[in-house]
DNA sequence: CAGGACAGAATTGTATACAATTCCAGCAAG
DNA sequence: CTTGCTGGAATTGTATACAATTCTGTCCTG
């Protein structure tokens, strides 16, 4: 599902820029995200670059990024860092939500002070979009993936529209980190996701009637009631798959 | 001139742990946040390295940390990286001001609501540390790190006083990007600073009268205010100070 | 004199060797 | 049976060598 760049041929010879970080730090983060790297697992730097065909240094590198922004934290040891897996706890679905509601809230805010004909483009695309969220949701046997992208599709359409480069920035930093918060809610909350539609509905709403508050409010809303559902069932989630 | 840990000893044996990366970036960060590193210039690992007496490993690992929190930035080049310190520009000055302007103006908010005694205190701080300002910035030859130092402290004060975790952790996150230009502010426009010492004053005030309207509109007035005088002056300062 | 090609310098990407620290198991002593 | 110690294994931190790419200046040609 990652869309990303296709891949160059296994074979790789020394010293050749066949290996980038960027690819370690996808797979890695791919393995993280989608709960196949189990909460709270070491990661042993060695063992990655072995795995994947490339020597310490770029994974290296890979763990760096992924520790700052969040998946990977570090054992409490004196002097070395011994990197772990970051657990999913009810605490930072809560803060991580919490945060996602605060940046989101202010690109919805903004989002109501475009033009009105933007603000009606949006509230169409919006509303597409929730319907499709809606459809797919309440299939018989629901595709997670696809709902999550179509929640991630919902979200970003209006912050793309609305939010500065410095704010999209700052989203982009923070958002992908709720991404494993995500898909764990809708792979086990699928019975609530009908909720999360509602509230997309008012959200756009809010956002087609030009009422910067009542956008705010309504992203807000949105993100805190998803952190309430799944503070719940987040805890049972313990040691998942590994590779 | 860098307020930094002591050095230690030149003599370093290989492998030691005499030379952690957190130095490495300490070190760096302070030179690109002080503007004695020129914004846009080019950043070579090998100097850095031998500047700093370790090799290029910790070297990278404090770039690349640099680079993800925005301070350095890479020249657009097909293959490799070339870091640049990242440039100053009026348009990143004024958005990530109104980012700024936003979160403490929440707080501000937050602030304004809390028990009357708490916001007397609040107050009788805010007032004490604007004093302080006020006194230091109309110095004949005003301290800047020392005026930036209060700003920094007044903020910071009620921020931190009312300011939820999930707030105070974007906070932290997006304030540090804003000391460059904040420096720039107090260095350049140092016959402004009165102007900010009065806002500081209707700040204070709102929050010990409690009304969370008020506190929240007189904090973003502050911030946007001062990306408006920044703006004029921001572009002019080219390559300065290098080492 | 202008413009382009080429050689060499500069710089980053990767791999790997070695140092230092931490972890862990097994054993001995109480 | 428990507890503490010791030695080796595992793992990360750092330095450095080499490969590949990009940059730069020079010289040749039109």
């Amino acid at each position: 599902m990652d869309g990303l760049a296709a891949m160059r041929p296994a074979v790789r010879r020394a010293g050749k820029r066949t290996a980038r970080p960027e690819q370690v730090y996808q797979k890695l983060r791919s393995l993280i995200v989608r709960g196949q790297l189990a909460p709270g697992a070491r990661i042993i730097e060695t063992d990655v670059a072995a795995r994947l065909g490339v020597s310490r240094t770029p994974v290296r590198g890979a763990l760096q990024r992924l520790h700052q922004e969040g998946y990977v934290v570090e054992s409490p040891r004196l002097q070395q860092s011994r990197p772990l897996v970051a657990p999913l706890t009810q605490e930072d679905a809560r803060e991580l939500f919490s945060i996602v509601a605060e940046i989101e809230g202010l690109a919805a805010r903004e989002a109501a002070g475009l033009s009105a004909s933007d603000r009606e483009a949006l509230f169409k695309d919006l509303t597409r979009i929730n319907e499709e969220f809606k459809r797919v949701s309440q299939a018989r046997i629901p595709d997670h993936n696809r709902v999550w992208e179509l929640d991630e599709t919902f979200h970003r359409r209006y912050v793309d529209a609305a939010a500065g480069p410095r704010l999209l920035a700052l989203h982009d930093a923070v958002k992908p980190q709720a991404e494993r918060y995500e898909r764990l809610y809708v792979s086990l909350l699928s019975r609530d996701i009908g909720l999360s539609a509602t509230e997309h509905g008012v959200i756009a709403k809010a956002i087609r009637s030009g009422n910067a508050d009542a956008a705010q409010f309504a992203v807000q809303t949105n993100w805190r009631n998803a952190a309430t559902r799944l503070g719940s069932v987040i805890e049972s989630v313990g040691e998942r798959g590994s590779w």
